[in-house]
DNA sequence: TCTGGGGTCCTAGGACCC
DNA sequence: TCTGGGGTCCTAGGACCC
């Protein structure tokens, strides 16, 4: 008998997360906007009913939101990063191979067989939401690629209960997906070719000149054709949609799995000009916010990159660019060095007269830091800058980030609608209580 | 006035090595 | 005069994901 793919997804999670600790909110029209309170990323049932979209900036539909009674809210990361971790957890108690695919999505195995895969998940749905508060939809097919396909049906067909299963697969096998099935031809042919997963809008757009019109044709198409015209990547989909599960590399990062790449950027509230401290004190503060990650995964880095980026002031403008990557001497993981790096890098290369809107720190060439501190090289760094990076770690996490820092990202002033700085940081005016991860927004019951 | 952030993999091409 | 071949590693850029 062969596993099954359980693919466990939660419905419009940031915005079924803001209603946990406020179920007055259930079933209203809510938003939940992105960093700096810019374009909508999250929206509720009721919201998707109104014909809101996704990515909308949340100026342009401000006022026709606020006539139709929509709830907005600013992203609040926290809440949501501790409410994923929570149902992560639970849901790892039920299948085996958990992979956290993303903040909402996990796929789990399971070789229980059709029928008991699929009561397993209902039991899985249950425990979620009651535990929770979290509507979370599940698909069971033979691959990942046909899951995301069949969860759509957990999600938008309320007769089945937040529980698909690929069909030809109901009752028997889950082998038996890959024999010809009408009804799973029918609903690949239902698919278009855009929302098959891993095939974005370019690439969409060359399938469709190719003839290639829905999940149905990519299915049937000549698996060496497809490698040769388009990439490996889309061969393995095209198995993948024959049932032949094409195994793809953990790609999570969170819990401390290693990444090969750290970046850590940010808009900010308002351009500031190439002149301003401001930006060497936000490449502090990234520098910084990049070595915890950096710390937290066991790795040092050997090369910093910063950049800096102004707005277009007009369609042919590609607007201001900075950016330089710095070499360690020596691979590190120490905030003081990382941060240095991080501003000198830019230092004198601003343009005195342009509006800069975003910056970021970049961190790659990571290795191992037990594998590094080993080597020849490693024994003759200094090594006895981790305890600082430790402590910040441990006052961050105590006291929250507003509170040390070091150079230009010291000391600044704390309020809750800023993340960290009163003048640059993200502006988040719409933020909703912290709840599970702050003592003084702790939700409050009030015994009748 | 205002439009997110952080990852992944693949490919091509150059440097380098034996 | 004639000037190899096969491998690895690294990087930049493109495409995609949530």
């Amino acid at each position: 008998m062969r596993d099954a793919v359980v693919l466990a997804d939660a419905d419009n999670f940031f915005a079924s997360c803001e209603t946990v600790f406020h179920p007055a909110l259930r079933g209203r029209p809510l938003v939940v906007l992105s960093n700096n309170d810019g374009c909508v990323v999250s929206r509720s049932a009721a919201a998707k009913a109104l014909g809101l979209a996704n990515g909308v900036p949340w100026f342009v539909i401000r006022d026709q939101a606020s006539r139709l009674g929509v709830v907005a809210r600013s992203s609040n990361y926290e809440l949501y990063a501790s409410l994923s971790r929570r149902m992560m957890i639970l849901m790892s108690h039920f299948f085996a191979d958990q992979e956290r695919y993303s903040i909402d999505e996990c796929f789990l195995r399971s070789s229980l067989g059709v029928i008991r895969t699929r009561h397993h998940a209902a039991v899985m749905r249950e425990t979620v939401l009651h535990g929770l508060g979290i509507p979370v939809s599940i698909g069971i097919a033979p691959t990942r690629t046909l899951a995301k396909i069949v969860i759509r049906l957990a999600k938008h067909d309320p007769h089945r209960g937040g529980v698909a299963t690929w069909p030809s697969c109901q009752e028997g096998d889950i082998a038996r997906a890959t024999s010809p099935s009408r009804t799973a031809d029918d609903l690949l042919a239902q698919t278009p070719i855009g929302d098959v997963w891993g095939v974005g809008r370019r690439l969409s757009k060359r399938l469709l000149a190719a003839g290639i019109p829905d999940a149905l044709h990519l299915r049937d198409a000549d698996p060496v054709l497809i490698r040769r015209r388009h990439s490996v990547v889309l061969e393995r989909t095209v198995l993948e949609l024959r049932g032949i599960p094409c195994p793809q590399p953990p790609s999570d990062a969170s819990d401390g799995r290693r990444t090969g790449r750290i970046l850590c950027s940010r808009m900010f509230s308002h351009p500031l000009g190439g002149t301003d401290d401001a930006i060497a004190g936000a490449l502090s503060v990234y520098a910084q916010r990049a070595c915890t990650r950096l710390r937290r995964q066991g790795s040092v880095c050997s090369r910093v990159s910063a950049f800096c980026s102004g707005r277009p002031r007009s369609p042919s403008d590609p607007g201001a660019w900075a950016e330089r990557t710095v070499i360690l001497d020596d691979p590190s993981d120490d905030p003081l060095v990382v941060a240095a790096a991080a501003c000198g890098a830019l230092r004198g290369r601003l343009d005195p007269d342009s509006r800069y809107v975003r910056a970021g720190v970049m961190l790659t060439g990571l290795s191992d830091r037990m594998t590094y501190d080993s080597t020849l090289n490693g024994l003759g760094a200094r090594r006895d800058d981790h305890r600082l990076g430790s402590v910040l770690d441990l006052v961050t996490g105590r006291y929250g980030p507003s509170r040390i820092g070091i150079g230009c990202a010291g000391i600044r002033s704390v309020s809750r609608d800023h993340d960290i700085a009163d003048d640059w940081g993200m502006r988040r005016s719409l933020l909703s209580p912290r709840s599970t991860t702050h003592w003084e927004e702790m939700a409050v019951v009030h015994a009748v």
